[in-house]
DNA sequence: CTCCGTAACAAAATCGGTTTAGTAAACGAC
DNA sequence: GTCGTTTACTAAACCGATTTTGTTACGGAG
């Protein structure tokens, strides 16, 4: 099978190649007779333009890259990275544009795709997550003039627009919510302390618990890993001044405290509160059902597309905009304080 | 900033563009001197293919293309795509080839798409996940000659070439561990019966329990909802001849499962045990753990992808290889039937 | 009736590579 | 010394689209 180039259209229409261009793209300089021929011609064969000869031309690959810096042991475990791409492709397809995928080991190989798709023309523009305090994603992409839209910030983006969740507003919320409940003793299970996220969260967490009046509460470090975050819960609960009720940075950290907690014989939510920032199917398939701070993940990869283009027609200084805020979400983990002994 | 073009490369080597062409793909046609000198001049300059010139001469569009047909609600709960996707990339990168992705409605749109990557030459093959009866998506690739691997089968791929997991192997050993266990009426909670390897699943399931003298096992259908399997399980367990045994086609079905189980005050696993297809880490994360089939999916990508380069190198007749077969992980969810009371 | 503007098209250049055809010099064989 | 062959290179065609530049023919104004 053969694929029609604009050559076939114009011999069986009878005009130049130009003047089928010229049909195709809705220019000046056919008539409306001829247009109409072509067009007709066109559809007939099953034309459709050829999207390297475009590129080459044009300037345009038609597609978008996305990075992923992830270990392959972890990528199946996280909801959101599917979440994100479909509501990025729900936009994508409207503008028939491509998705490029690439899965990276850390950030110089995640730079080094960026670098590699700017000298191959390979995509218009990239969607960056993930922002880390001082990262040198930003300014290599600035240097690139490679259109992109960051997942994360605010602040630290450079000149590059992003979409930043309101990562303190949530803590914020959480923190009262909890004070509200009557917990004074917080423990926060983080992240990686580069992320910028895990950073503002902290920040927020240790700030309100001094606006309130609450003990200084204690942040430990976890990975994604089973093993890491059964680990920091433990710690947590085995410590003298056990708190009442953890935060977890992530649903699948969460649930694993929470299996921790039941296994050393606590009961929830009485004897301790649980809440996860981004909600997931997961946390209502424990028992008890897990509160949550919930996003809508799609949605906020709609607008991360419709920003990047946005920002690959050109348009200047696109600057921040805030994601929807976190949804508090009570569910059965969380409780006052009611101590059975 | 501009990109070097092989132009660049020529006037600074003091050469023409031929034969700055020839150095860099090591043709024959330049002596070893200049070629060296061409390719530091190339280094310096950060030169790399413009993807769209390349694609548009050698035909080759540089990537390979993967329509997912998955409603976004549900597409971040299942680790498989992720997994997959990581695994295809292992093999990809290493001939750095990109992944198109496309995140498509249903069978007609995924067409459409396979039609339009061709037809623009976007990919150079595709893979096809979720192999139905007299799947149509086949006949559309064949027509076309667009290089495919499916994933599912071996039969009804029709001259693609195939991985296919063996389901049936798979259904014959849980069906023997439980008898083993001692259990005789079997249940089976189904996806969409128009998938292949349900089918092959549901055949083995009947045979196996025929040639054992088991009764005539149930099988009954559920989604990837939460409603439609806790449905289905409840189903099961209120009927007169409650099975003593649940197999389940997804870790996510059974997990929802072993939820319904406990809420209807059953025992697992001494009145009832449950079994899924498809490991993951949430089988690990529930209480009691879920005895699972597990899969190397990230392997199988791997071997995907590299059949899929075989079959766009022009190799005839790759045929159908099976997957590594699936390897039963006992866990607390099964065990002997031995009701309390 | 001539001149100018414009509509409607064709011809050709262009993008950045690859590939074929062509050419000059060097070399070996007889 | 001549002929054929190889080596090392250049010139030019080509891929399929877009875009600029030319070239007619026609219509209206003067």
């Amino acid at each position: 099978m053969k694929r029609p180039t604009i050559a076939d259209i114009a011999d069986r229409a009878g005009v130049s190649r130009s003047a089928v261009s010229f049909a195709l793209n809705d220019q000046p300089g056919v008539s409306e007779e001829t247009r109409q021929r072509v067009l007709g011609v066109a559809a007939e064969l099953g034309w459709r333009p050829h999207s390297a000869a475009r590129a080459l031309r044009g300037g345009r690959a038609g597609a978008i890259g996305l990075a992923l810096q992830r270990p392959a042991r972890l990528l199946g475990a996280e909801p959101f990275t599917m979440e994100l791409i479909s509501g990025l492709e729900s936009e994508l397809s409207a503008r028939s544009c491509g998705l490029n995928l690439q899965v990276v080991e850390d950030t110089e190989a995640e730079i080094a795709t960026y670098r590699r798709w700017w000298a191959e023309h390979r995509v218009d523009g990239v969607i960056v997550l993930n922002l880390r305090d001082d990262d040198p994603r930003v300014a290599v992409l600035e240097d690139l003039h490679l259109p992109a839209v960051v997942i994360g910030g605010p602040a630290g983006t450079g000149a590059l627009p992003s979409i930043w969740s309101q990562d303190a507003a949530g803590m914020t919320d959480v923190v009262e919510y909890l004070a509200a409940l009557g917990h004074r003793r917080l423990a926060h299970v983080a992240g990686d302390p580069v992320m910028r996220h895990i950073v503002d969260r902290t920040a927020a967490l240790h700030e309100v618990c001094r606006l309130r009046g609450l003990p200084e509460p204690v942040t430990v470090r976890a990975d994604y890993s089973d093993e890491d975050s059964a680990q920091a819960t433990r710690r947590l609960l085995a410590s003298p001044e056990r708190p009442t009720a953890i935060i977890y940075h992530t649903d699948l950290t969460a649930v694993t405290g929470l299996e921790v907690a039941l296994e050393m014989g606590l009961s929830v939510p009485d004897e301790l509160s649980l809440i996860a920032f981004n909600d997931s199917r997961l946390c209502r398939l424990v028992n008890p059902k897990l509160t949550a701070l919930a996003h809508d993940i799609p949605g906020r990869g709609a607008q991360a597309a419709r920003m990047l283009f946005a920002a690959i027609d050109g348009e200047r200084d696109a600057g921040s905009q805030p994601a929807e805020p976190y949804r508090l979400l009570p569910r059965g983990s969380t409780g006052p304080y009611r101590p059975s002994r």
